[in-house]
DNA sequence: CCTGGCACTCGACTGTAACGAGTGCCAGTC
DNA sequence: GACTGGCACTCGTTACAGTCGAGTGCCAGG
């Protein structure tokens, strides 16, 4: 089962053939247009040894080879290196993001940009409350009955949420209520938040017991079960690219896929490390996206991380580019965040 | 050129035929399908005429008959009338809007009851600002040369943006910056803020001066010039209903023009009058969408209007239902908006 | 272990023929 | 004058046969 490192090369350049080309490799133009230095029949020998490992695969009997999703894979994390970017490409996303007023701005620039860069389509998770703190809390008066409670996290989001009081409350018991619960929540991690919470009620004078307690509930609700992930999407043409070779002729799956936050979440959100993520084709959970490959990272100010990005396109895609292009970007909006 | 009653008829029963099967439709199977009482030689003449009138069209030459966009303006226009609802549809329009917490949970339940209903591509535009009033304007100190400028709107939409300040600015000066703002714009009509705007840079203690000047610039710049539209969009799956038949072949164009905001609000946004407005086909304006329709109408509390909502579909859509489930929607949505 | 040669496979393409849905036209009828 | 039945015609679809060629697997020889 040994792989000898010419038998890699050849898979490498199988799959950066087929990548380029869209078509089924074969031995002669193989070594055609790499210098391999042996003859075709010796590539075809080794060809037949990595159809039977399972890293490429005939579509049909008299055609070229095909990389396996296994077959990206030990491409993936053995045989490339991550390209540098071109100086281009680094001035398009200094100018891209350069100029973005707030985190709305920040988040709809990258997800355009990606998807530029990268032509496939591009996902951005906003910063997870769940790895905010609390930077504000307003209570707004709407009616004698009704608060806009609006959240300030210090990574820049900014939630509302309408509350329904119990009954009327007069304004200066609002003023006391915004002070109660800035006092407490200011500057805790939302995570954190629930205990604090919960003796926010109970601490309360009694008059304004019932209203706190509506409001400890909505603040529960929004800002932890509920937890209100938000994600940005763009690029969704770039599926029509290559025609209907990708994808096997069919993007209702995938476009379903991308109508489901929860699979985006799950898709690019769960970055534990702080390492590029590749998923190739059947690696993948969700069935609807078997014929598809994620490439994905954490970004966030400094070290620590606050939310996923990364791009979606066919198993057939440019893995070291995409990686280098998603890691790029996520590290210049690391670093636009880190200002603010 | 009078098109006589049963030129009308046969019309009417081509439209539905080929809304129905997908398929052209010939004179055969009309007489099967309808009972228009003539035989299929008569149907032949008729259609010989309304093909000539331009109303319908052969694909080529030994098939059936398909309208053309001209013909289904007529069916719109003369022949159909909007079906009522089912009562399932009525029952899940409102289930599916009982329970939202919030603008932004209306708005997201809107567009995925309306995907889900007229299986097509739904579009829902937030409550413009333009047609807001202020409700409530907010500052945060995030440092001290930095605010968080927040706006609730009377429509319930909150917009924030970073206001960077040339100075180092007082908690105190804050408060009397947000009192200021608020006494001069709270209750006031987005459109009407740029005078008042003025005048408040004009009359502010000179201490404030400065930073009262960027306030005013960022208030104008967020409220006013980019005026801040916001969409959502969902079902885009339903474009590949009726396989690569409807927009022949090619969803690219499609998806491309659903990835421009100033697009879609062109769509669905321009909701002068308030009744429904359909576009069939190259009535459209953008050339990427001339091989879908448009069913649009606006929405708010009460008789104003505060936003459009619509569908986009293959221009083979079930124009009366869609008509209905849209007129439908967007009542509903009106209500709800109006309890708040 | 590599290479050149060779037989083989099988999809892609081409050309032909039969089929049938649908039409336009016309002569005949009410 | 309007409708109808009949008929010839068009043309896309399907089926089938044959050719072509890219690409393979295998083997004998260097």
């Amino acid at each position: 089962m040994g792989l000898d490192d010419r038998k890699l090369a050849v898979l490498r350049a199988i799959v950066e053939d087929y990548v380029s080309t869209q078509e089924p490799v074969g031995s002669k133009a193989l070594v055609e247009r790499h210098q391999l230095g042996v003859s075709p029949a010796t590539v075809r020998n080794d060809m037949a040894v990595l159809e039977e490992e399972g890293y490429i695969r005939q579509p049909h009997t008299s055609a070229g080879r095909v990389p396996t999703d296994r077959g990206y894979r030990l491409f993936v994390d053995r045989l490339s290196r991550v390209k540098p970017l071109s100086p281009a490409e680094r001035r398009a996303i200094e100018r891209f993001l350069v100029g973005a007023v707030d985190l709305d701005d920040v988040v709809h620039r990258t997800v355009r940009l990606l998807a530029q860069l990268t032509r496939q389509v591009a996902v951005v998770q906003y910063p997870s409350l769940a790895r905010s703190s609390v930077r504000h809390l307003e209570l707004v008066p709407i009616s004698t009955t009704r608060l806009m409670l609006v959240m300030i996290a210090d990574t820049g989001r900014v939630e509302q949420r309408l509350v329904e009081l119990p009954g009327p409350v007069h304004p200066d018991d609002v003023t006391d209520l915004r002070r109660l619960v800035n006092e407490k929540l200011a500057g805790a991690r939302l995570s954190d938040t629930p205990p604090l919470v919960q003796a926010l009620v109970e601490e309360a004078p009694s008059e304004l017991r019932p209203a706190m307690t509506t409001l400890s509930t909505v603040l529960l609700e929004t800002l932890v079960e509920r937890h209100e992930e938000r994600i940005a999407l763009a690029g969704t043409a770039n599926l029509t690219r290559g025609g209907l070779l990708d994808f096997q002729g069919s993007l209702r799956p995938i476009l379903e896929a991308l109508e489901e936050e929860v699979v985006l979440l799950k898709l690019i959100g769960e970055t534990e490390p702080s390492t590029t993520r590749v998923l190739i084709g059947d690696e993948n959970e969700f069935d609807n996206l078997r014929a598809a490959s994620v490439v994905s990272t954490g970004y966030g100010p400094g070290a620590t991380i606050v939310g996923g990005l990364g791009v979606l396109g066919p198993t057939r895609m440019d893995y070291p580019g995409t990686i280098a292009t998603v890691r790029a970007v996520a590290r210049y909006v690391g670093e636009l965040l880190a200002q603010n």
